[in-house]
Formats: structure tokens, C-alpha cells, sequence
DNA sequence: TATTAATCGAGACGGTACGTCCGGTCTTAAA
DNA sequence: TTTAAGACCGGACGTACCGTCTCGATTAATA
């Protein structure tokens, strides 16, 4: 008797369609937006069955994100913080292109419809810690354990805590609209962060 | 002469169905979570016809949102941070219950939906800002301006980077889960942060 | 304690306002077809509110059959047939008019809706059998009678049963569409009547 | 290449379905009268997703003249009038059961919405011609020729005006309620058919 | 190389909720 | 008190998608 409904087997997964698929998607999603975006949508641009997207993706939030990293994951896996020696120097060179990719308004809709999928389905919260966060996260710590070494930081200092002062204002600022998000703010904010984590 | 199908004339709107309506969301948004509720079921819940929701919300999230300000509203109209000339003191007094809250699993579920609400559409961004964010901000800079005038901040240190500096990391760690959020991690937010604003 | 919700004082009847709902009626009606004609537009059309439609009429099909009794009333008050002697040519007096209007594409649309809605509803049924009906049988029975006693038909001829015969078939093409209807098909009922009702 | 938003494939139209639909909507015209009938109603109790009664018919009217006349063209197929050699019997026993069946009053309301519904929609009044109301003129046309031909019928007969001159006045009654409808009725008109017809 | 089993495009299906329309009732202010 | 205006509860409308389910028709691994 043959299995039902089991997992499929992913050797026979037809690769033209997967790609297929996730074009659509991201296409779809910043032409309409994630919330108006639909499955029946993302297969009819495909020019593929409803059924081969349900086969391989749990929910619509897992296909736009993974068509998300998938457009990301090449440029984020070759991340590397510079370490200059000049802390001040190196954490400016972080944030300033943080900043300005943050007011770009064509990363508004998309960025914005992400962030609120990932803090909304905890599946795809794990899924972008480990995936896009995760390594950031790690690059960047890494990079004020450099600094601790040579004595530029706080020895005792809390890295996962410096962390979120490093992305949290910047990250609230943006997604709360408190202020306007320009370099001069990125600057004060590097200036700020040196006093909270030096010794 | 009439107009046709304009904006509905809120004096003869009938404020028995307003608070059946925002009373029902906000019972349902418990019960089901937001992604689940529907204004059908709010308008049976409320004993309301559909259309009476839709005269004067334009989306779920409106209402919702409205509930949830209606809820919120009248513990933030009196909330005011002590001034007790403890800069340390009073940060921990604004930042502990805050992670509390946070990290109260029953305000998870909620809070995570409001605010994914919030930053996807802007009509709500700024009336949650209006009404919540801005007066919470308010009296968190009239705190901190305070504390410049008694030379225990940075003459020249700007407030509106401060409060993001306040709060921003710990939403960041709260909305990606970097880390755990306790009294402990509050109280050494508290340390970096006064030393970070410190003239 | 004064009646709640009695049935109104016709004295008091606002007879601009009758006048505009039974005008509005009979437009929308050719406008829009019965169907898809609605007690709001009418009140709409009218300048009226829909309280005092619903306090004068009990249904929609009320508003428009009175619209179109009101319409054709005076012409069928002044209704008399022809009664020359010449029984065969005072049938097709009838009958050719009542083809013809009965072809006419523009007397269709408001014909079948009125027709429909008096086979649906009793009531109307009734007011149509009282108003326009009865007299048009009427008169028809008084010129079949006056040929019976000038001998040209049976003399135990049943007038109930003639005057079927006379509207019968018209009707029936009409309704049904079993073959064209014009004035050859008149003359042509006409021979068939006179055999059918002559001793 | 995909049509986009087409019609649907027949082929693959569930029989099963179709078949719920339109016992549901026979029961349901029968027990609350056709005005009352919803598509909603008619969905739930066939056990079946409202899109796929919209997906096949085209109105509430369409399903409920199909079950009509899936219900009546069995018995209508194997329709054929006696030919005992005497008109005058063929003709009562066909004019009887016709009275008969106009006068039950469980006919009355299902019958009465039928013929509304046919003559206010072209489309239901063509099918019902194409599967109804021609086989049985057809019959009609066809017993009257045979008595033509046997000399009991003038020469120059127009059938098509005979065949309404059957039906028409039995039917002009029954709409318009001018008088009884009993077997003398049947019997009179019987008469009267004859001496119109007679050569 | 032929067989066989899974995936594929397609789309009908049972459902749920949408946002709109309108029915019929009720309330209010003006006439 | 009636009226115009229109908010209200209710409920059906017809549509959009959901996620599941057949259907042949590829298509890729096995025999």
C-alpha cells in the first residue's frame, strides 16, 4: 500500500518550479504588499498549482520570508564588521549603512511587512534568528570582544546587552517613527554607545 | 440637498453599540488572538450589525486598536515618572515594571499583534502615538531634561536620542528575542544607560 | 398613554410626498426594471424618507403597481368598447390595439414585472382584478351580451367562459412567446372566436 | 495557456454535488415558497460551498427552474396525447388533469413563482420552451393534424393559433383568477375548442 | 528501455469571511 | 404629528481565498 499524504521527497522536487515560485512571491509582495498578497496569486504568476506551493511551504508568511532570504542570505552571508582598531571609527561604518538602508522608503513596505510576520510567527522568529540575525548578531559581538581585549570596553561588560543598545534605538526609532533617521543620527547615537560600554 | 454615501454624523451615533463593539473586540482579541478575529464574530459578540462596524472603523485593525487604546488610555493619562532626584532610582522604577510587562506572557500574544499592527499601517502608527507612545515619551524627556538642569545628564545630550537609548533596546530584545528580559537585565540597562547620558 | 405604531390618519397624508414616491416609483420601475428596484432609491428619488413609504404601503410591489395603476387608470376609467352591431369588427376593435400594445418592446419590460408581481402576491392580485381587470372583463361581458340577445351567439353561452376565450390566447403568446403577435394573428382569433361562440 | 477567471470545465462537475443542489432547491421552494428561497439556504442544506452553485448557475431563478425541471421532464418525456379517433374525448383528457393539477393548491405557489420567473428572465423562458412547454405543444400540434387529416378539423387550420386557443384561456384563468377551474370548466372549453376548430 | 510511482499544472470542491446592499424599525430635529 | 434624514440590527448577497481533493500529463528513478 502506498504511503498518503506523507513528506514529499525533496530529490524529485522540481527545481524550476521552487525558483519559480519564490520570484513570484517577491515580486508579488512588493507589488502589493504583504497583506494583500495570496497564495492563489503567487501560483497563478508561477504557472504553477496551488498544491506544489502547499507541497513544500507550511503558510504564505514561510514562502515571502524565504523568498526574503533568499534574496538576502548571499549579501548577509559575506558580512564581515571591519576592525580597524578604531572602535569609533568601525561601530559608524556599521550603523551609518544600517541608517540609510532603514530610511530608504523602498525598504519601508517590505522590511516593515517582515519584521511584523517574524514578530508575529515564533516559527519564523527561529527561523530569522538563525538564519539573518543570528550571524549579524555574532559578527557584531565578536567585534566588541575586540574591543574589550584591547581595553576599549567595560571588561565585565555584557555583550548581549551592548547588542541591543548597538541595533535597539536605531531599530525603535525606525519602526516607531520617534525621530528621523539620517547619518548625523547614526554618529550621536556611535558617540552615545561609546560612553554606555566603555570602561 | 443630501449627500450620498459621505461620512456618517457621529451625534447620532449610539454609544451603547461603541462600547459593545470595542468591549467585544478586546474580549475576542484574548480569547482567539488577533490573526483569528473577525469583525463578523466581533458584530455577533457585540450584538451589532456589521455594518455598524464598518461605519466607523475602516479595518479589524482599527477596532481593535481602538479597543486596545480604550483599555490603555486612562492608566497612561496618569502616568507620571517620580522625580525623586535619583536619576538611577526613577529609571528603574520606569524600566523594571516595563520588562515586567514584557515579559508577562499574557501581554505577549496581544502585544505582539498591536504592534505588528502599528508598524504596517500609518493611520495607526500615529494615532498610537498620538495618544500612547507621545505622552509616555513626553514625560520620559521632561524626567531626563530634569536631571540636565540638575547637571546630572550631558548639557548638550539630545533628548529625543536619549529616549530612544531608554527604550529602544529593551523592545529590540523583547520583539527578537535576543535575550531574557528580568529585573536583572533592567537594573544593568539602567547602568549603561546612565552612563551613556552622563555629562 | 398615547397608540405606539397604529395605523396612520390618512387625513394628515402629505400628498406632495405621495404624489413624489408614486413619480420616483414609475421612473426607477422603466429606469432599473422591478427587480432591481428598491424601496431605498425610491425614497431617495422621491426627497423622502423611507419611514413614510413604509407607513403608507406595506411592500414594494404596493408602491409600484399603485405608480402604475395611477398611470392607467384614467384611460382604463374611459374605457368603452365599440358596439356598432358588427360583432366581428368590434373584436378586432379590441383585439388589434391590445396586440399591438402587447408587441410593443418599450410596454415589455413594465408589462412582465407588473404581471409577475400580480400573480405572486394576492393582494395585488386582487387591487389589479378591482381596479383594471374587473371594469376591461366588464365591459367585454356587456358587448358579448348584447350580441347574445341580438341572436349572433349562443343563447346559453357562458360569458365567463367567452371572455377567456376572447383573452386567453393573446395572453398566453405573449407570455410564453409560442409564435409573433400582430394584427393578422388578431383578425385570425377573431374568425376562430365568432365559430367558437355563434348558436 | 490558461484562460484566466473562464468558464468552468464540465467535465469535471461533480455529479454528486449538482444532484444535492437541486434536490435542496426543490425542497426548500416547496417548504418556503420561492420569495423566501436563499442560495445560502440552498448551499447548506445540499452540504455544498456556495461558489459551486454560482459556478454553474447564474441565478437563484436558474437552480430553482432546473430542479424544476429535472423533477418534471421525466414525466414530460414520455408525454404523448391519446388518439381514440375522437377529438373531442383526446381533448378532454387532456384539458382535465391540465384543470386539475392548475387547481391543486400544492401546485399553486411553486407553479405561480415558475411562471413569474419565466417570463420577467428570457433566458429561463427559451430553456423552458426547449424542454418543456415544445415537446408538449409539439404533441398538441401533432394530435390535431392527425384529426385535420381525418376531416374533423377545418382544412386552412393555423395550428399554432389552435394550440393557443387550447391552452390560453385555462391558463389566462388560472394567473388571473376570473373564475373556477373545475372539470365543467375543462368540458365547456372542450366545446367551444370544437366548434372554433370545426371546418 | 520499459515500468512505475511521485510530482506537476490545473482547477473543482466545502468552507469562512469579506465588504456591500437593502429590508424594516427606531430615533431625532424641523416644520 | 408627520416628515426627512439616517443610524440601527439583521441577513443575504456575490466574491475572494483558504487548504484539500481529484484529475490526466509529465518526469525521474527503478527494474
Amino acid at each position: 500500500m502506498a504511503r498518503t499524504s506523507s513528506t514529499p521527497d525533496p530529490a524529485r522536487r522540481n527545481e524550476r518550479s521552487r525558483q519559480a515560485i519564490l520570484t513570484a512571491a517577491a515580486e508579488l509582495a512588493t507589488e502589493l504588499g504583504y497583506a494583500k498578497l495570496t497564495i492563489e496569486a503567487i501560483a497563478a504568476r508561477a504557472g504553477v498549482g496551488k498544491q506544489t506551493i502547499y507541497r513544500w511551504w507550511p503558510s504564505k508568511g514561510a514562502v515571502v520570508f524565504d523568498a526574503f532570504l533568499a534574496a538576502n542570505e548571499n549579501e548577509a552571508g559575506g558580512l564581515d564588521l571591519p576592525d580597524t582598531g578604531d572602535l569609533a571609527a568601525d561601530l559608524r561604518a556599521l550603523l551609518r549603512p544600517a541608517a540609510e538602508q532603514l530610511a530608504d522608503p523602498a525598504f519601508e513596505r517590505v522590511g516593515r511587512a517582515i519584521s511584523a510576520e517574524i514578530q508575529l510567527d515564533p516559527t519564523l522568529l527561529r527561523e530569522y534568528r538563525a538564519r539573518l540575525l543570528g550571524p549579524l548578531l555574532e559578527v557584531t559581538r565578536d567585534r566588541l570582544r575586540s574591543a574589550q581585549r584591547a581595553g576599549q570596553l567595560a571588561e565585565d561588560l555584557d555583550l548581549d546587552l551592548a547588542v541591543d543598545l548597538v541595533y535597539g534605538p536605531l531599530h525603535y526609532r525606525w519602526l516607531l517613527g520617534t525621530g528621523p533617521i539620517d547619518q548625523a543620527y547614526a554618529d550621536a547615537m556611535v558617540e552615545a554607545l561609546l560612553r554606555a560600554l566603555r570602561p
